[in-house]
DNA sequence: ATGGATTGTTGACTTACTCAACCTTTTCCG
DNA sequence: CGGAAAAGGTTGAGTAAGTCAACAATCCAT
């Protein structure tokens, strides 16, 4: 990006922006990945027509066959009333179901169907697909300590 | 998190929910934390009563003085409308100021003022507080590998 | 000097999310 | 046992963030 695409009426300092303090900052970094990380996910998932958040969500559940919404939201990190949304997508596409829990009959026990499971194949080999740079870009051994570094981080966040 | 908050009436697998083939991709890692520092960081920024982004911006304006409108908005990744409303912010708070560029009569230079370098310096020192956890429980050895290696996925986000 | 591109601005619109109220069911405890 | 309290789920209103298209002013090129 440094000498590609030189615009020629003013000085570009394009690459050259300085975070300055910000650079300190966990917090920031992990936003702008997470930024375009999304928005490229946001394109293969667009063309797909599905809201964001409902993939995780489905995938939550097959990892978890039985789970009440609330677990759920709380896993993804939404509100209950988003999972309640989230879970009536899934349903009408044919991707979940809900079934009384047997033993509270409050709960909606999620699982997924076999179409459910197919689609999620399908979105996980097209993630590896947006994912494939970033982890190119880091070796094999860094990949793990990332995300071995990232779960302490997340277990912090949760315990402060 | 096993053993605390024991609650009495149904069976918990609060800790015990699997990510499944979630658990391989780094974006969903970096989404959970990243909603959940937002989160805390959200709780500190509404005390001052001000909208998210206008902290990273200023902090991105006085890293470099006089930029424009459009290479702050590509910094933070936000549309050049959506970084208007945050200048218009900010200019009513007093914390920066347009100035015309002399060499581009089309471009909006930005400058911060001393009240805005000064919110920035409390800001920064709330700001700690709130990576406050996350730093503990890295050590310094580990933070750094991970600012490191999280500008390398960063380059790679954008390079591919 | 005419046309095309860039910067900034505005307004309409969509979406994700929060919040409060509510119903059902379960659990707690006197 | 029988209420009080709490949890799971649902709905609807309201908000904040962000996209998108159109537009005026300015700059650059030929």
């Amino acid at each position: 990006m440094e000498e590609a695409l030189r615009a020629p009426q003013s000085a570009e300092p394009d690459a050259e922006i300085a975070l300055g303090r910000l650079g300190d900052f966990v917090g920031f970094r992990l936003r702008r990945i997470q930024n375009q990380l999304s928005r490229e996910f946001a394109q293969v998932t667009d063309r797909y027509q599905l809201r964001q958040g409902l993939f995780s969500a489905l995938a939550i559940i097959s990892a978890n066959p039985g789970l009440s919404q609330i677990m759920l939201a709380r896993e993804v990190g939404l509100d209950k009333s988003m999972a309640v949304m989230v879970v009536d997508e899934l349903e009408q596409r044919g991707w979940a179901e809900r079934r009384r829990s047997p033993t509270d009959r409050r709960r909606h026990a999620l699982y997924t169907t076999e179409a459910g499971e197919a689609w999620l194949a399908e979105m996980f080999a097209a993630l590896e697909v947006v994912e494939h740079d970033v982890l190119d870009a880091l070796g094999e051994g860094d990949r793990k300590l990332l995300t071995a570094i990232l779960d302490r981080v997340y277990k912090a966040c949760f315990r402060g």
